[in-house]
DNA sequence: TATAGTGTTATCGG
DNA sequence: ACCGATAACACTAT
């Protein structure tokens, strides 16, 4: 679910619906989803206080705390979602927006909880528990916000290294936000196949990248996330280019499942 | 029952 | 130490 467009979804719920509500407990018993922390740290860092500000780069999202107290990082992770209950307690301010529909009260799979001193509550909730929570994340580590990256900083991301282009438009150290649907959506908007190397990537080539990556990024944004991108569903066997009804392959790189027009993308640069 | 999955990271070889 | 490739992680949905 959650590439750059959910993240700045669950970011503005947050925003919008959980600043400025002191914590009255934490449940950071999850140890693999609060790693490394141990139980409790969290808890001790956070009661009492509230969150003052939510911010986001790339898929990573972080709050502020009062009283000069700790950031806390949240991350996603593949299946992750946030949760905002008001103080009523049943009425659910987040949630699968993204998927066109609400689901109240699911809290099967909370792996983290703050709950509010009003009795409402912020949940990660997230099955395959590939999320994190952690206090003072490393986020100066993630390179430019997918959304804002200028050219000057995304053309040496998909310019440089032996690596696959598609396996550098996912690495979050040089760009922040890409995943997977996003990736192969832009590799097909621009025409690019996604195993070329990306040293062999064409200055032509490198700006229909860039192009596309603001298309892209900016539809989710505004359209509703990754699942609204005109690939998204023909990602699949039988799938076909939307733009000349080729067949989609399907192969691996840069370790995942990757879609591509048979004849629009082909492997020759240039 | 077997497999794939929208993400990250430890580990290993070059 | 850097770069790139791969496996592992946890668990559900199909």
């Amino acid at each position: 679910m959650p590439e750059l467009p959910e993240v700045e979804f669950a970011r503005s719920v947050v925003e919008r619906a959980a600043l400025g509500r002191k914590v009255a407990d934490v449940d950071d018993s999850d140890t693999y989803v609060c790693r490394p922390h141990r139980p409790g740290d969290i808890r001790a860092a956070l009661v009492g206080r509230d969150l003052t500000a939510a911010h986001r780069r790339g898929k990573s999202m972080w709050c502020d705390t009062s009283g000069d107290g700790p950031v806390l990082g949240i991350h996603l992770g593949m299946s992750g979602k946030i949760v905002v209950a008001s103080a009523g307690g049943d009425e659910i301010d987040g949630g699968d927006y993204w998927e066109g529909r609400r689901v109240a009260g699911d809290y099967r799979w909370a792996r983290f909880t703050l709950t509010f001193v009003d009795g409402g509550r912020l949940m990660l909730v997230d099955p395959r528990r590939l999320g994190r929570v952690r206090l003072d994340p490393p986020v100066e580590k993630l390179g430019p916000d997918a959304a804002t990256i200028t050219e000057a900083a995304f053309f040496p991301a998909v310019t440089g290294g032996t690596a696959p282009v598609k396996a550098r438009l996912m690495d979050q150290h040089l760009v922040a936000g890409i995943g997977n649907l996003l990736a192969d959506e832009i590799l097909w908007q621009a025409k690019v196949y996604p195993g070329l190397r990306a040293d062999r990537v064409t200055r032509p080539q490198a700006k229909r990248l860039f192009a596309a990556a603001r298309e892209a990024v900016g539809g989710a944004l505004r359209d509703g996330g990754v699942h609204t991108l005109a690939l998204a569903e023909h990602r699949r066997p039988g799938g076909r280019c939307p733009n000349d009804g080729a067949p989609m392959v399907r192969g691996t790189v840069g370790g995942r499942t990757t879609w591509w027009c048979s004849t629009e993308q082909v492997a020759t640069p240039g």
